[in-house]
DNA sequence: AACGTAGTACTACAGGTGGAGTGGTGTCAA
DNA sequence: TTGACACCACTCCACCTGTAGTACTACGTT
């Protein structure tokens, strides 16, 4: 097993590329070789076996989705009203499409989940921390609504950024940003 | 190609199994002879090539999620009340939840057809069609709310749907059922 | 400064799996 | 008798894993 860190983030983020585009069953070591532009067999050696190389993809994914610290911090500046809300689920809306094939590899993993127990298990504790941590935000915040309204929040963006990835053309991008205003509004609206 | 449509209904039911419990690279002409319990190679005679499987499960997935007559009628049946609806919300999530690997294919589907024009073409006017007839079955039943509540619920049903098969140890089944009905009050307050 | 060692990159190969496609034979019904 | 289909068998091929072996580089030792 090697060790150099950077070699192996490289191939991480290779094998997040390859998940999007291959889907969960294409993501073999060669693949990973090949995207990541390195010479057959190196995957092998970084990772014990598939099952690892998934769990490690788990553990990475979902760091390169968040904001950095710098969009976190401009988050909590200015008045925290209702406005400035719609604003920031915006931005989050753009930025995860932006990394488009961050959130494919995701899906890919969710569905990957229900066959790798231990992927399930770094998942779910990565995804629960961090609906945790927004309604620890949002109550902080000082925002109208409550812990419910975040995760009306979390779902209805998610899927709208589903429809957005895999069936762009269900909704418009006006229809979209409709959407996602009324969200905010609804959800907040206890 | 062989045309017996009880044969070809069987494989199509087959390759949706194979969908959830393989994924979509998963699907190949001998997983789905194996599913269906027919010999090698019949699958072959049955669909041209890949693309044509998936785009024929495409077509057929929808059909089998969407509720049967009998419960459209009833569910058309009674006061037409927020009370109402939220029942019938719970009954859809329950549902398509039961319907575990339809749902779950469906999603193999979405993501295959990020690579697979004509299955992307199919799924959109399916989904399309359907978020359509939602919103003009609720504009009839005279229920409060517009067409933004419905698609509100949409997004977010689907959403928990996901949530529940992909990692079901992130909400409680509790948790699921007041999401549903906050999701069906908020939304319908315009 | 020369040498040895450890860790890593790279290459090559052996062994295995599984799938596509097709042609041939048997069977049944019109 | 003929046509459509079920069933079976076989060939070709693509690809993947795991590992052994060689080359390179950096670093510490003397």
């Amino acid at each position: 097993m090697r060790r150099n860190p950077e070699r192996r983030q490289t191939l991480i983020d290779a094998a997040i590329e390859v998940l999007a585009k291959e889907g969960a069953r294409g993501l073999t070591f060669r693949a990973v070789d090949a995207e990541a532009a390195v010479p057959p067999g190196t995957a092998s050696n970084y990772f014990a076996n598939r099952d690892d190389l998934f769990t490690q993809v788990g553990g990475r994914i979902y760091e390169r989705l968040l904001p950095d610290e710098a969009t976190i911090a401009r988050s909590r500046e200015g008045v925290q009203d209702q406005t400035r809300y719609a604003e920031l689920m915006h931005e989050l809306v753009h930025r995860v499409s932006a990394f488009n094939s961050g959130y494919l590899a995701l899906l890919e993993l969710r569905l990957e989940s229900t066959r790798r127990p231990e992927l399930r298990a770094v998942l779910t504790k990565r995804i629960r921390e961090d609906i945790d941590a927004n309604i620890g935000h949002h109550t902080a915040s000082g925002l109208p609504g409550d812990s419910t309204s975040v995760m009306l929040l979390y779902l209805a963006l998610n899927w709208l950024i589903v429809e957005r990835l895999t069936l762009p053309d269900i909704f418009t991008e006006q229809e979209i940003h409709e959407l996602v205003d009324a969200a905010v509004q609804r959800s907040l609206n206890t």
